[in-house]
DNA sequence: GGCGCTATTGAAACGTAGTCAATAGCCGAT
DNA sequence: ATCGGCTATTGACTACGTTTCAATAGCGCC
């Protein structure tokens, strides 16, 4: 039946093409939005995302998107939660019977394995698109917190030195440490994997020899 | 000579306020913005300045503004330059015939004292405002890479390890943490600045213990 | 087959970055 | 003095992206 395409056409012209809407439950479109916000933040800048884009990509209107997130912010900021939240996960099935030192090298593991796998989405989560938004700074501060945590949950020394300063500055220093080294790592590998862990295990540990000698009086400098 | 004011406000009403405009030489201009603009990223985030807000605290019109910096991102491009090149200069006239460690010593002593009369302006230095624009990158990382350099000028290994993968990424993952530790200490201070500037030290010297054991054989752990 | 609920739309409001032709102050020449 | 040119300065205008909201269409239920 060829006149069907002229028809169409016609039609389209004359009573306007109506994109037929398509309906989703409330949670598959949410969990849609979100991830299509998750892979587009990572690949551009906050300000290269445009809303309309994102509507576009997700065949919606843009005040669809604005009826499940208030605010581009928030659409931003709920993608990056869960990338941070996918993060600590990555790192939080360490067995628990390991030696303090093993669970540190196990944990660097599963934190670089991760990190590699998602690398752009983890750029994206430390360099904190939006610096100065305080969501964003907790959200950011949030992983530091719990990644402390993390390295040192089961460690003898946890306990005792927790609330000093002078320990929890060294700490709390060497995830800046890893950051940093994991952020350059990413964008240009010169140290194979194991080489970085080994050299990031080893430095936690000169670390917290010289912030807390009173664990290690033995080795006291 | 009461009516005065009457007619003034006549006057104002009738022929247009026409404020008086203040030509000033290219240079004092120029200077009298960037010193605004410093003020202003250093108190607000990014997208909380406008451009009329600063036209309006420079008292000029927004043309005038354009003519000076054809983008608000090179305006604040220019003023995280002028600030990160004082904070380098901070720590640059360090005397040269110290010892090595020594010299590492007087530079963190120079670097903390800056950061804490610049705190402000430090932050949002290296919190990155947009912290996905290339332009602002290149400046954080050149902090970097200066901080890199001048902390380690003069060492006598500094030459030999050049380009040593191992060695690289060791110190300018502690930059990483030098970073962190004192934007730390900048919201809640509770080592004294002396404690910090040892710690940090110490933290140093046994990260390149570990990373350049060629330099250190007599030490190696 | 109508009714109500709600996911969805489209257009319009609004704010802010950026443009540009016109203007006003200054200075040197006449 | 004043004219003329140079350039710092203006302000109205455009463009574009976020946000709002009343109207609409799909779906299940009676």
């Amino acid at each position: 039946m060829p006149p069907r395409r002229a028809i169409r056409l016609v039609r389209a012209a004359a009573s306007r093409p109506k994109r037929q809407r398509i309906r989703l439950e409330t949670d598959q479109r949410r969990a849609q939005l979100l991830a299509l916000a998750k892979r587009s933040f990572s690949d551009r800048a906050y300000d290269d995302v445009s809303i309309d884009d994102l509507a576009r990509e997700a065949k919606i209107s843009k005040g669809l998107l604005y009826h499940y997130f208030p605010t581009k912010r928030d659409l931003y900021v709920a993608g990056l939660s869960e990338i941070a939240d996918e993060l600590v996960a990555a790192i939080s099935n360490v067995p628990e019977d390991l030696a303090p030192i093993d669970r540190v090298r196990r944990s660097l593991d599963a934190y670089l394995e991760h990190i590699t796998r998602h690398a752009r989405a983890f750029v994206s989560l430390m360099r904190g698109g939006i610096g100065s938004d305080p969501e964003v700074a907790a959200v950011v501060e949030g992983v530091r917190t719990r990644l402390f945590d993390k390295f040192l949950h089961g460690t003898p020394f946890a306990p005792i030195l927790r609330g000093d300063a002078r320990f929890e500055t060294a700490v709390r220093g060497w995830i800046g440490f890893v950051e940093h080294a994991s952020l350059d790592w990413c964008t240009s590998a010169r140290l194979t994997r194991d080489e970085l862990r080994d050299l990031l295990a080893d430095i936690l540990h000169q670390i917290m020899r010289i912030a807390a000698p009173s664990v290690f009086p033995q080795l006291a400098k």
